[in-house]
DNA sequence: TCATAAAATGAAAAGGTTTGCAACAAACGC
DNA sequence: GCGTTTGTTGCAAACCTTTTCATTTTATGA
């Protein structure tokens, strides 16, 4: 394939210099007197001569490489951190390589010796996996991982692990959410979703619990393996078998946008009119939120700011004297029609 | 940050033997006494040795990284493209790297540059910026990519360059749609398109006027630069605006589901009702497709399938011997119901 | 013009692995 | 017991750069 294997050593030769000095002249080292510097410059782009990054790489102890981990691509929330973090890699000179973790794997040894392998310069580790199952010996595979490179998580911090930390409070978002609801008059409200299998999702559901409770008001929780639209439209049948008649909720929080789009079906389904007899939100804000029918409240969770800034963050990790720190970003509640506040706010002004 | 940097002389030496020996239990060469390979094997584990793959890769000219570039990671099509080679080269002990290139943006000796000092072992397109207007160069620039490594494309072929190239043949499923539509009664059909700034849009709008012409229906056209759905959205109104009275369409082929679902929620606004007054189609199917209100008809791609069968060809690419060779995939039509081919059917039943 | 400082260049080592070749040991056939 | 084959192992080269250090060239000042 590759005929063309030139070297430094091939340009040198040719130019009448030494490798030194072409090494010199590609990376724009002053001390290059102009005309010998032209002269290499000359054969450089006659051949159109590159050098091999692999090779620099070695002598450097570095690869100008980013691994990101992250459960599913084509869940537009990761899209986004990872196109955002790509984004701000490539404008720095570095190279994002993609390792897929199944959202109920654990980290193993086996995984992280690829990376070590590798020899990446750092790592963005953005949820999924990190159940609190597997999170005995997380922490240990982790530091393993630490000797090698650093490592920058943006989902909820990881115990036991020292490391930047940047992530979205979702406790909190879903809180805003429920007070909310109950603001709109809304007693009974559940929430559909995801066993633990991922921390966000679990810090979904506890906000959910906490707010609950403060509100003083009884949680109804529908908790299974939920994470598709499909999964989401079949669980509302289940959710209304169970809690019928007065025990019906008036308003259903829901995991994630994606679950909530089924959510939205199911409802049209049983025909189910939302918001007026059923409010829904979701969580995420994802791109068709805005498009659904009605439009979905609910709660933007910035990920590409979380991808932009962990990268940036993954990339002074050397120089950066701070080598641990959690910032946590407030999540942002949108409102759109689903949850019915329009509704409402109609009703109020035709009250007065 | 690496303190741990041994070399495989180091394990060479506390076990005693030559690195050449080392080498070879790692590689699990055969011809190792079982009591050597002990030995070493011990030695390895102790220190959790990993070889450095970046040596390794220098020396065997090969980084068993594939390279792959789209335009946008956050678009689902692309998304599932990804997701499926990403899996395929996993599994076959190969990393991906990201490139992104902008949908308007040509692919530049610069970005070629940089995958070939990255020498990746790869290379997969995934189309986007390769518009007809940017093509008088481009194959210049990828045989100069060719040189280096194998390229495989996953969009309709480049003309004047020969690669393996596998893709959906778009045109001919938006022609199964335009005659679908036909066959329901619908006359006056408007595509609602991307100016030609990418191949597969291109050829979408090829279909739709071909089949249009063998039909011998009037065209409508919207084509500007529309790919999102906020466009999508207001596409609809100046359309119709344009469009009005009994010149109005009754049938709408949107150029994605991207887009359509902006359409939808546009009709939506103005009050006209899909499927009854106006037939609503798109092209992808996506995983919302299925959730839209009314759900969408539209075509489906396969993209994984592409990525799956891509990357394979890819990976394959050395040993084969058809360097060079076009597979086109059929598209298949998805019948849901905004194209009202469900209402159409209850009609002609009431009708018998 | 000469001593000295500064700038430009080259030689060679280093980075960590794999592998062809040679060397050596062991097993085999006679 | 000896020549031959087979099986193990080590040496050293190779992969392609970058960078330190030493050396040569050029510029500077008196």
């Amino acid at each position: 394939m590759s005929a063309e294997s030139l070297t430094i050593l091939d340009i040198a030769r040719e130019a009448g210099v030494s490798s030194a000095t072409v090494s010199r002249v590609l990376s724009q080292h002053p001390n290059v007197r102009p005309d010998t510097f032209q002269k290499v410059k000359a054969v450089v782009d006659k051949y159109n001569y590159k050098p091999n990054s692999i090779a620099r790489g070695l002598l450097q102890r570095q690869s100008h490489t980013l691994g990101i981990i992250l459960p599913d691509i084509k869940h537009p929330y990761y899209a986004s951190v990872f196109s955002a973090a790509q984004r701000e890699a490539m404008s720095s000179g570095y190279v994002v390589q993609f390792y897929r973790l199944a959202y109920n794997s654990t980290i193993t040894d086996d995984f992280i010796n690829q990376l070590i392998e590798r020899r990446l310069d750092g790592v963005l580790l953005c949820g999924g996996f990190i159940e609190p199952t597997c999170a005995n010996d997380l922490p240990d595979v982790l530091h393993r991982l630490q000797r090698y490179m650093p490592i920058v998580t943006i989902c909820p911090p990881i115990t036991g692990l020292r490391c930047i930390n940047i992530y979205t409070d979702l406790r909190s978002g879903v809180r805003k959410v429920v007070r909310h609801l109950s603001q709109l008059g809304h007693r009974r409200i559940a929430f559909i979703g995801a066993t633990h299998e991922t921390r966000s999702v679990g810090e979904r559901q506890l906000g959910f619990e906490e707010e609950m409770a403060q509100l003083g008001l009884e949680p109804i929780l529908l908790v299974e393996n939920i994470h598709t639209p499909a999964m989401g439209e079949t669980s509302v049948r289940r959710l209304l078998a169970e809690e019928g008649g007065d025990r019906a909720p008036t308003a259903l929080v829901v995991v994630n946008d994606l679950v909530a789009l089924g959510v939205l079906k199911g409802l049209r389904k049983l025909g189910i009119s939302v918001p007026e007899e059923m409010a829904v939100v979701g969580c995420d804000n994802q791109f068709f939120s805005e498009y659904t029918n009605p439009p979905l409240t609910t709660i933007d969770l910035a990920p590409e700011e979380l991808g932009l800034l962990g990268t940036r963050a993954l990339l002074h990790a050397h120089d950066s004297n701070a080598a641990s720190f959690n910032q946590a970003r407030e999540s942002t509640l949108i409102i759109r029609e689903s949850c019915g506040a329009y509704l409402r706010r109609k009703i109020d002004v035709s009250a007065e």
